[in-house]
DNA sequence: AAGTATACCAACCGCGAGCGC
DNA sequence: GGCGCTCGCGGTTGGTATACT
């Protein structure tokens, strides 16, 4: 069954894959008209499809140098490094990796990526919650030998206010609104080179 | 070999921004 | 300022390939 969002019977026009014929015939249009004003586009190549459809489809398959597939270690890092900066900015990413589309790195972030983060944060929770019961043990161990020292009502006074431990979501307060997005330091940021990733960190 | 689950990725959709009238 | 049009972006869908049972 042909599935709803692909049936032809909201507009009639061209949906789904497209075929070798359509790519040749978008981009013949587009090397004489250039890659805008795509309602036109679509038009002047008879192809029945929606600006939009063309134009995505010149952007992440037809344009030149585009690259497709095996996309390196290097640039996986870059990838993780800019989200990390970024976040779902598909196309501010993808304007560092030449060659690559927004839509192909969203694509390999969703099905590849994502998932190492997920793995990564969760060996992280195990290695941090080892390390802070390690921690706790010791430290709850010198407090004993204070007790013994400046006396049992002290001490415990002590524990519990280390046990309750410190808010790291008020102490980073993350939550104030800066209000919209400054592009313009990030651009700075992205005019950097790798080396600056490496000094910090990212 | 057949059926089912999962991964991958091309394409669609809705929304907001920018622009001209 | 309001409206319509176009474009670009990010989220989502669903077809196909592959892995698994």
């Amino acid at each position: 069954m042909i599935p709803l969002s692909r049936r032809s019977t909201r507009k009639e026009v061209n949906r789904g894959s497209w075929t070798a014929e359509e790519d040749q015939k978008l981009a013949q249009v587009i090397e004489i008209h250039g890659p805008k004003r795509w309602k036109f586009v679509a038009t002047k190549a008879g192809l029945n499809r929606c600006g939009k459809s063309c134009r995505l489809r010149w952007m992440n398959y037809l344009r030149p140098n585009i690259k497709r597939g095996n996309i390196s270690d290097q640039e996986e890092d870059l990838i993780l490094r800019l989200h990390r900066l970024l976040g779902n900015r598909w196309s501010l990413i993808a304007g560092r990796l030449p060659g690559r589309t927004d839509n192909e790195i969203k694509n390999y972030w969703n099905s590849h990526l994502s998932k190492k983060i997920k793995q990564r944060e969760r060996q992280n929770r195990a290695v941090s919650k080892a390390e802070q019961e390690s921690s706790d043990t010791k430290n709850i161990q010198v407090m004993e030998v204070n007790a013994l020292t400046i006396g049992r009502e002290d001490a415990s006074k002590c524990e519990e206010s280390f046990k309750s431990g410190f808010n790291g979501d008020e102490f980073f307060d993350c939550s104030s609104d800066e209000g919209p997005l400054n592009l313009e330091w990030m651009n700075k940021f992205l005019e950097m080179d790798e080396s600056w990733f490496t000094l910090h960190d990212i």
